[in-house]
RNA sequence: CGCGGGGUAGAGCAGCCCGGUAGCUCGUCAGGCUCAUAACCUGAAGGUCGCAGGUUCAAAUCCCGCCCCCGCAACCA
């Protein structure tokens, strides 16, 4: 089992490109471990608790689920246009989670790991949050940018987090593979090491903030966001899950799970709450889950930000440039883990060089030559040459390291492995010269052999892209005649195209993207060089 | 001030840990080919590797100093 899960996204604004980054990646590795044959449960959704959402809502007149289940829709509209085939969605206002959310915290305070205290302290009107010393300018006042700020005393919940953080600790430096990458494990723990004797709130008085879910044991309150948010991992999962209930089954599910989140949530909330969290609520070393942990996507060198108004919309990059160009793009430049700079200039050029003049039109021209010159036909000789024996090594060499790279979230190179083969087919066609072997009759072997090779070639490729670009891919091996789907990558070998195997006529699955200036400027080389 | 990241051909990046012909993609220019999505292939031009010192037979790479850029309040993945 395979189960993936992505931050679940705040509903209080429209979807953007850093949230379209995060599930197209997890999409991207559902598809690759289906493709490999495993089962596979991908769980994405919506964080629709909260005060912001509470504010956005009074500000719309709306009420907070009203307003919530509104902005939830923009998301899933994007996510099904742009392809994310997720099996499980998981909304915290479900009452199916909700009913889990009770039960672990009534869990927790039979353990003893919640207590009730009142906290006297300094604290912001405006941003509704206690105001800690750190919050303190250089001349000792709080700054202007948390607007009239009270001493007040108020009664909470508390988690124990401080108790757990010996665990967490100890965990962390022996389990490497708890955070992906490395680095961002090390984040972590200097976190941990900063984080020492403090215990989290988990509660808000429903005088403050009415939108969230009640405590079980205590109805002045309801659960603060983060508790309740992160606990949706395992709700979803069917986790304390009712009689009869439609949810998975949780033993099926966990651990094997991979979290994908951005870097910003990793400390505090995932990699310090949930783990703690987790073994608070007695889950062993062996279920603990592992964290994926992306970079964030900056615009043409800006960090994306509403005050910039640089924030890109998915849906007009869709528009412009087609859903499969922008999952390529997110998953092709982005080198997993690690910031990345966006940049729709640099979509259309990956998406004209690498999709549609390198891999397109190759599978475009190999399967018009064999219509052309072999009747559609692919034929599998006795002989055979040295160029052909190279291009068959490159072809199983690029297969193990799409699938290596693959296996260690690194799409980017996966992609840039498929592309080098891709660019080695192209130089061998020009070596080959099959319009040249057409014309004599004794050529007729070598051409036929040319030809499968490429073809082959084209299958593979075609067929790897699966967890990528489905639609793309599914159009290349419809027009190879390629069932795909009794295909697996660990056991892809040469021969997916047998002796006397049959094609359809090309049509080009990548179409150039081009402005009219620029398919002037084109014209006007071309015509230079036909003068010549 | 401090912490973190970075400064390598016109653009974007790799190389730096483990010193030894400076590499990739795009762009530009020239040639080739004609099967193909005006695509493809080959070649060329273009870099004092931020600046100044040091170590070394040898430094983009190691050491020291300096300069510059980005992030570290909020909106926000």
């Amino acid at each position: 089992m395979f189960y993936i899960t992505t931050a679940i996204d705040y509903t209080n604004g429209a979807p953007h490109i850093g949230h379209a980054y995060e599930k197209v990646l997890a999409d991207v590795l559902a598809r690759w471990h289906r493709m490999c044959g495993e089962d596979v449960y991908y769980l994405t959704g919506v964080d629709q608790h909260g005060q912001k959402v509470q504010q956005k809502a009074e500000a719309a007149g709306m009420e907070p689920k009203e307003y919530a289940d509104m902005v939830m829709q923009k998301f899933i509209a994007l996510w099904e246009r742009l392809g994310i085939a997720y099996d499980g969605w998981a909304a915290t206002s479900d009452p199916r989670h909700e009913a889990c959310v009770g039960k672990i915290l009534t869990n927790l305070k039979e353990k003893g790991c919640l207590y009730k205290k009142a906290y006297k302290g300094f604290y912001s009107v405006r941003q509704e949050q206690f105001l800690t010393e750190k919050e303190r300018g250089e001349d000792g006042n709080f700054g202007p940018e948390w607007g009239e700020v009270v001493e007040l005393e108020e009664e909470n919940w508390y988690f124990n987090l401080s108790q757990q953080i010996p665990w967490l600790k100890q965990y962390v430096t022996d389990h490497p593979e708890v955070v992906t990458p490395e680095f961002r494990r090390q984040n972590l723990l200097n976190a941990i090491e900063r984080s020492e004797g403090v215990d989290l709130c988990i509660s808000r008085p429903k005088s403050r903030l009415a939108w969230g879910i009640p405590l079980p044991f205590d109805e002045e309150y309801v659960t603060y966001v983060w508790f309740d948010a992160l606990v949706n991992y395992i709700s979803f999962a069917g986790y304390l899950k009712e009689e009869g209930s439609d949810l998975p089954e949780f033993e099926k599910l966990w651990p094997s799970v991979c979290e994908v989140i951005g870097k910003d949530i990793l400390v505090p909330a995932h990699g310090i709450y949930w783990l703690c969290m987790l073994h608070a609520m007695g889950f062993e070393d062996r279920d603990i889950p592992r964290l994926l942990v992306h970079g964030w996507l900056n615009i043409r060198g800006e960090k994306m930000s509403k005050s910039l108004g640089n924030i890109v919309d998915p849906n007009d990059l869709c528009d412009a440039f087609g859903p499969e160009a922008v999952r390529y793009y997110l998953v092709r430049d982005t080198k997993t883990g690690y910031d990345s700079d966006y940049d729709p200039e640099r979509l259309k050029m990956i998406y004209n060089t690498e999709l549609a003049n390198d891999l397109g039109n190759l599978c475009n021209r190999s399967l018009n030559m064999c219509l052309r010159y072999c009747g559609g036909t692919v034929t599998i000789g006795t002989e055979d040459d040295e160029l052909s024996a190279n291009l068959r090594n490159s072809m199983a060499d690029t297969v193990k390291r799409f699938c290596q790279l693959m296996d260690e979230y690194n799409t980017a190179d996966a992609l840039a492995a498929l592309n080098a083969h891709v660019g080695l087919c192209n130089g061998y066609i020009e070596q080959k010269q099959p319009w040249v072997l057409a014309k004599d009759e004794t050529k007729m072997p070598e051409l036929q052999r040319t030809l499968a090779h490429l073809l082959e070639s084209c299958a593979q490729i075609g067929y790897l892209l699966g967890c990528v670009l489905p639609d793309a891919s599914a159009r290349i091996l419809s027009q190879l005649n390629v069932d795909g789907s009794k295909l697996r990558p660990q056991s892809l070998a040469w021969g997916v195209l047998e002796n006397g195997h049959t094609i359809q006529a090309p049509s080009p699955v990548f179409p150039r993207i081009l402005s009219e200036e620029e398919k002037a400027k084109l014209a006007a080389k071309a015509a230079k060089k036909s003068q010549k």
